[in-house]
DNA sequence: ATCGGGGATGGAAGCGTTTGCAGCTCGTGG
DNA sequence: CCACGAGCTGCAAACGCTTCCATCCCCGAT
């Protein structure tokens, strides 16, 4: 059996409120009896059992962290960055999933963390203001992570901008026939990063002049295989595009492949540019848009430790910075197809 | 403020005990109390209190997941594996990571567990028999997945027969000249993953009458930064492999790179083949002995719960199928290299 | 009709902490 | 020399649930 605290108290022949109050590094305790607690609690192995602290004193010191599903680069890469440091502060985190059908609605419905987190961070969750409502009514800190929700702390890279970024690449080497893979997506709800980044990809033509092809604009999924489905849709087109801006890196991936097995060289006869910087991107030589992610899972583990603390206090949205990283996956557009206005 | 099981009671007109009986399905409860307690509590959007449930009933109802890191690719996806079924079973998955510089030590030491969770799944951990013992001795039911331990249950792949089988489809295309990447790592634990690999390696070779050379077999860090290096380092050989075996597609993919840049071909001049079928492995056309990753976080899932359950008990450890998956980077070796006994 | 027994319910004792409050012991200023 | 406050410490009441045990009711068997 474990030790208790009253195994403690008993072998530092003080009370169990002292005990808690020793180890805890509250103050009013004398420092010989603080010692004495400290050594007796070592010899016994003793550690408070979580779910009597938490009952008693009203804090889960846990915190949860909800996305879509953690298989993928992105989430997984999240994790690490707000496990890294809610570890450090003392937090267990708890992962919770949205996916399979119905997942948001079954997650909302249900809200599976109460009474178990005291805070929780969520990522590029599709939730209406109402739904956040409810989730807030649960008592509990909230963090956003790309998707952000009106009047919530969250955080996101400038999602308009770092398409209009990786578009520009491409207008500015001479591409007029850009196509988008991921962009909108079917979303009953304001899902911002596809929106937002479909917006940047519209401002970018039109800054170069380009008019938009709906037929360009594919749905990717977010996924590898979704990346090359949509490449295998753009290459049925009459007039193929001649570079295809990804919204993620997998799909880029996705497509880049498919594009070769179709005979295309990339980037001479097609460019292609995602965004993230995945790990391997540096190995598949893909110019992309780099976001830097475990550094936002920091951050709003960050942010969500200052919500308790009433002293700070950051703005509302925080932006984070992207940049371009050109590499071998983007050149001009063949000759005889770009430079024909 | 959030409900309790005493609103719920008077809602219903009944005693807290009968409620709590009533809500989680236990026998001897009126099915018209049921009923009735059943609505009372979704009305008040009643959810049990798990530190009060804990405490009370001795049960956490969560499970620990100690990886060495989540965001790689291999955890993460070992990672939903886990999270699927354990979810449905009604389980909470706390991950632990035990990554840094004295991670394990830390870990051990700590058990940052107890009295946390019902369970452990532990992945790839370099413990000590010692070190088992203790996580043992929290009273915790333990499934381990990779490294296995004695006397715990455990499931893997059979790491001698991957990498005797990648290393068989080298030799069998004519290759003599075969390094390995990530074999034997400097740890002084029993990590048994890479020493096994290296072993199957060996395995391969001799059945090929192939004699072994120290210097093809190096190091890799199993990721992508690690395989780069590694590559650097055959390259710079008086005589290069025509084949590289990389204990992980990561690696296998930094290598590949880097053997492009240095002007060779793959697989024309150099083959390469990994071991995982990374999501990304069918996209760069990636050789590979494939693992069913997900699948075995599941089973690991599923094994622990039956441990919980008397009736049920399967072999102590368990090996699950890898398959070889040719792809477009091995081939034979370049004329005048391979076949010259 | 009476008795026995099984199913349904309630009472209440924990589970291991935290924390408000009270009490005790000094040292210090009046 | 006494009173008083500051600093320590202990007592005991929660926290919200599970579960053992006792009680009650109703029905069939004798």
């Amino acid at each position: 059996m474990a030790a208790t605290i009253e195994d403690v108290a008993r072998r530092a022949a003080v009370s169990v409120a002292t005990v808690s109050r020793a180890l805890r590094g509250l103050p009013n305790v004398a420092p010989s009896t603080r010692e004495r607690v400290m050594t007796a609690a070592s010899e016994l192995h003793y550690v408070a059992d979580p779910s009597a602290s938490r009952l008693a004193g009203g804090r889960n010191l846990t915190v949860g962290f909800v996305v879509p599903m953690l298989g993928q680069w992105y989430y997984a890469k999240l994790f690490s960055g707000v496990e890294a440091v809610l570890t450090v502060a003392g937090y267990d985190v708890l992962p919770f999933t949205m996916s399979g059908p119905g997942g948001v609605r079954r997650f909302v419905e249900t809200l599976p963390f109460r009474k178990r987190v005291d805070g929780l961070i969520v990522a590029d969750a599709p939730l209406e203001p109402a739904q956040f409502r409810r989730i807030e009514q649960a008592e509990v800190d909230l963090v956003t992570i790309g998707t952000l929700g009106q009047g919530i702390v969250g955080l996101s890279v400038d999602n308009v901008a770092a398409a209009r970024l990786a578009v520009g690449h491409l207008t500015g080497l001479g591409h007029r026939r850009i196509a988008q893979i991921g962009g909108i997506v079917d979303d009953p709800f304001h899902f911002s990063v596809p929106v937002d980044r479909y917006h940047g990809y519209r401002d970018a033509l039109e800054a170069a002049g380009i008019g938009h092809d709906e037929e360009l604009a594919v749905p990717g999924n977010f996924s590898l295989e979704g990346g090359a489905e949509a490449m295998h849709r753009l290459l049925a087109l009459d007039e193929p595009p001649t570079a295809v801006f990804a919204c993620s890196d997998e799909m880029a991936i996705g497509a880049m492949q498919v594009a070769r097995d179709a005979g295309l060289r990339v980037p001479e006869d097609l460019s292609i540019v995602g965004i993230d910087d995945h790990d391997v991107s540096e190995y598949v030589g893909l110019t992309t848009i780099r976001q830097d992610v475990v550094g936002q899972g920091e951050r709003a583990a960050q942010r969500l430790l200052e919500l308790s603390d009433p002293a700070t206090s950051g703005p509302l949205h925080e932006h984070l910075p992207i940049r371009l990283i050109v590499r071998r996956t983007t050149g001009p557009p063949p000759p005889g197809v770009g430079f024909r206005w």
